[in-house]
DNA sequence: CCGCAATATGACACCGATGTCATGACACCG
DNA sequence: CGGTGTCATGACATCGGTGTCATATTGCGG
């Protein structure tokens, strides 16, 4: 590959000159400029980042470690889209930027962490990502001090720098548009409380009902291991046919994730109870190959991977730039969608909901 | 960040013996080694990959750019998984081979490659990946002719090295089974036909029922762009209503894909259909989270990414070592997933059929 | 016509690792 | 005891850009 000794052997003219050409930095002669031009041309010339890096001490590198499939306590087979639509929010912010991205997976082994980073660093990156799988504690080896990092879907116990979904506000949020809907009586099929967001969506639900006045039911509200091999589905149906023989029953259920709605759907129509008429259904996350194709279409909460990763991106790069920008966690929160799988009970309340929603915004 | 020179002094030796321990060639003394590791390991020295990379002229770098969210002609709003499957099938091929990957998003803007492949090349990258969303042909600007290129999951007409799912196989492979299962009237819902996919399957659909002698039925195979915004689920609905109509309907329905085949769920519940006691019903993709989440579970045919992946990082290895290897595209099948969706006509031919298999491995 | 500033260009060193070659210290053999 | 080979180590150049500083050329006011 052509070098820039190369360039400037044809053009004429010595290294720098060229150097000079490629940056516009110093000042080039008219006719100059266009003799390098043309050897560049002719040449096929690319700049090698490697010269370039070593002189400027500045690899323009980020490195991505992405959890993916680590073997068991997967909340479900979703497998992957989280960290797709992460790693892709994280491109779209460093695009900008001038940075490429290195990535590499763990395939599920945690030991091998230490190996990635090191291959990282030996790239002198500028800095780490450390993308989680789903909502989760980790626990990282320690960086040197010069090199920033921001952990997306995951948090440590060191304070380091996370991007998180809100969890608690987006259960919020959604149950507060069911009530606003008129429902009084909604069930929360919650995900296993041994995962970090089953053990904060239901404080979401009993913020929502606080607010709004209602009582807190605990009959209505169940963890449930939907996604186990066999006796899932078998669960799943026990706690719903429970909840459904109440004196009061629910007449909406709130599920752990969209995949589990698409379970439940399954159910009731088992059951011969018909959705949105007869019982209401909502998911969470806004999968979207479940939440549109379903049908009725299901209303769900968006879990904002992009935006996660996006947010992710913007405050590493304020890292490197130096910016010191607040500690802590950043919480992203994303949007209700409103679909035919709940009914409106009350649309009056619904116009008011939404006028409210403006005003705040 | 430590270089081997502060190494080499603190360890009072020369940068080549320090180098000659990183490497492990050439001879060592046994003090002057334990020194020297003493010292890095104070140091927390990692070595420069740039300055390496400037001496060795290898960067140990492979691009890869995906093309993820074309905005139109997405075949499904699967959005995104084929790529993730895929990219983790190449890093788990490249994961022994000491290289590291750098990979970068089209966004959509196919006008943005020339740019990507640059930077690529201003890495020295000694190989590129472009991965494609689904099935198609790409137009790729030119390489250096020194930098092999692999396509994954697409292929152009210039006869560059590309790995691609084999439709017409994995189709066939599919009805083979419906057949052996004792259907002989097997309706096809193919994709839309200006998509590879849907111009492939039905060869794989006609091969197989061509070799168990079962005449082609026009009226059982229909394009179905049931994607569509607002019409979709329609046409899909008239499309089935108008084959059960039929004199001799059929016993199965093979559906483009998974998430058709969640919609067909849908249509056949609200026509008072029975899957599969009624009407069988299988998918294409082995879109696990819809496969074993609907119920019942769904019949289907892996596309196998991983494998794709696997097999592109495979060929793109063989490539930069100089090895040869045919010519054209690889081609990779996957396995028939049997699920509960389809009902076994005649149990005594599925095991003739899988003993037949067996004895084909 | 001279002096000084601005413009255009090049020589050279340096970033960090490593290939090549040289050198010094031993050990072993005849 | 000299010759030869092996082991251990270092000096030096090199990879491809670019920062620093020097030099050559041109222009313009006085």
């Amino acid at each position: 590959m052509a070098t820039i000794y190369d360039v400037a052997r044809l053009a004429g003219v010595s290294p720098k000159t060229v150097s000079r050409v490629l940056n516009a930095d110093g000042p080039v002669g008219e006719k100059t400029r266009e003799a390098v031009e043309k050897a560049m041309r002719e040449l096929g010339y690319v700049r090698s980042n490697a010269a370039r890096m070593m002189r400027a001490q500045k690899s323009g590198i980020i490195g991505l470690i992405t959890g993916a499939i680590s073997t068991r306590n997967q909340p479900s087979i979703q497998q992957g889209l989280p960290d797709l639509f992460i790693v892709q929010g994280i491109q779209r912010a460093l695009e900008s930027s001038g940075t490429t991205l290195m990535i590499a997976d763990t395939a599920g082994r945690n030991e091998r962490v230490p190996h990635l980073i090191d291959t990282f660093l030996s790239h002198r990156v500028e800095g780490l990502i450390y993308v989680a799988e789903y909502h989760q504690e980790v626990s990282l080896p320690a960086l040197p001090d010069d090199t920033p990092l921001v952990l997306a879907n995951c948090f440590d116990s060191r304070g380091t720098p996370a991007v998180l979904p809100d969890d608690r506000r987006l259960q919020a949020d959604l149950v507060r548009r069911l009530i606003a809907a008129g429902h009084r009586r909604i069930a929360f099929l919650a995900l296993r409380p041994d995962m970090v967001a089953g053990r904060l969506r239901p404080f979401g639900y009993r913020d929502a009902l606080a607010e709004a006045g209602l009582p807190f039911d605990p009959l209505l509200l169940a963890h449930v291991d939907f996604d186990q091999a066999e006796i899932g589905p078998q669960v799943l149906w026990d706690t719903i046919d429970r909840m459904l023989r109440l004196d009061s029953p629910p007449t909406v259920l709130c599920c752990g994730n969209d995949q589990m709605a698409m379970m439940v759907y399954g159910i009731l129509r088992s059951m011969g109870r018909k959705v949105p008429d007869e019982i209401g259904v909502a998911g969470f996350d806004n999968y979207r190959v479940i939440a549109e194709t379903l049908y009725p279409p299901l209303t769900t909460v968006e879990l904002p991977y992009t935006a996660i990763g996006a947010r992710t991106g913007e405050r590493l790069l304020q890292l490197i730039a130096g910016e010191s920008r607040e500690a802590g966690p950043t919480l992203v929160a994303g949007p209700v969608y409103w679909r035919a799988s709940v009914n409106e009970r009350r649309p009056e309340n619904v116009l008011a909901f939404r006028n409210l929603r403006e005003e705040n915004e």
